[in-house]
DNA sequence: CACTAAAAATGAGTCCGCTCAAAATAATTC
DNA sequence: GAATTATTTTGAGCGGACTCATTTTTAGTG
């Protein structure tokens, strides 16, 4: 194997960093965000309390963390569920009913992930975030080029500017989905009546 | 006056909620929200600690409590700068931009509310929040069916939707501006873009 | 007015996220 | 391989949000 030029500590640390985050995603599935003390996700992972600290800079940043790999990953599964369905819309649909999917599974911890990502604190954060952004926006975007390409968008529509509108939307409805606002039928066609909106265009 | 049949009682608890409401936001805009500790409220309020979380069950409660009053006023005063420009998209953008410039008096604070506005969890928060969500949309949503009446925007074009589309894109870019991705200009110019792509319309 | 019931205020105490000085461990030098 | 330096881990301790049994205040009643 190439690249394990990594000292003993760089593996060290890669490994433990690798036990705080999964035993933090463990608990939190399974008690909840607030109900999960730091002490445990120390115990459970097998570090002093303080160490938990020395990977992530506030519990805050261990929720990021445990959502990123999953939500790449998400990211493209979530654009071949688009490739399944026709015309810009439906795939934005099926792109965006992915991540709702997942969600749904566990909205208490979904809620939790928002209010973080609507309070990007520290700098790791901003980039874990800012990666994940750029890959959704980059997917959705290669829907509306293809959706260019087939003469169904305009060709003079900005890519990413309509991308993020799309997901604008989405992070708008599904703000109310998780806080209560709206049920899972409203939220389905709340997204589906401004997606067609934004397609069509108000004038 | 009439409606004055509040009891000693009713009108003690109106008179207390305010002086922790006015303390809270005092401190608030001086400390900073983290900064400010429930008991320099309770002090500066002249109440005891637990004084407080009897009136705001959580100090996040306490800040949209803060905020909710001036946002309802804002709203209005939104309205009124939008009908100085002409044309939706520069209504919108005038409408916006009185949102803005007020949070860039404390963009600190303005970030702390929104970390709150992405995680409503109490029915208190719920109440408050949904009115000044419909007092905002209904005044974006006169400004829509203005627009329509003039024949800028097509009569088909349902209004609410319409409305919640352009301030799921201002809220969006609202995030990027306080979270840090995005400065005062850049911000300005997405807002455009991206309110001018809907008002077009990507197909 | 006394008396009782209900509501509101109180503040000492609990719990938990996070800090930081000291201890342990790994890398480096001679 | 001993001594030195750099990095990582540790956990007791701190500060602050929030609780709740007790006390105080108000509203109703004869």
């Amino acid at each position: 194997m190439a690249a394990v030029a990594l000292g003993r500590r760089e593996q060290n640390k890669l490994e433990k960093r690798g036990r705080i985050v999964a035993a933090a995603r463990a608990l939190f599935r399974h008690k909840g965000f607030d109900a999960t003390t730091s002490q445990e996700i120390a115990d459970a992972a097998s570090v002093a309390a303080g160490t938990v600290f020395t990977y992530a800079r506030t519990k805050d940043d261990l929720l990021i963390m445990v959502f990123h790999d999953e939500m790449m990953e998400l990211v493209e599964r979530a654009f071949i569920a688009a490739g399944g369905a026709e015309g810009v819309i439906d795939q934005a649909v099926a792109f965006f009913e992915t991540f709702v999917s997942y969600h749904e599974r566990d909205l208490p911890l979904a809620h939790a992930l928002m209010r973080q990502l609507g309070y990007v604190g520290s700098q790791d954060q901003r980039g874990l975030v800012s990666e994940l952004m750029r890959s959704l926006l980059g997917r959705l975007a290669l829907l509306v080029q293809a959706a260019k390409n087939d003469g169904t968008v305009d060709a003079t529509s900005a890519l990413i500017p309509s991308a993020r509108s799309m997901f604008a939307i989405y992070y708008f409805h599904l703000g109310g989905l998780l806080s209560g606002y709206l049920d899972r039928a409203q939220f389905d066609r709340a997204l589906r009546t401004d997606l067609g909106l934004l397609l069509r265009g108000l004038g």
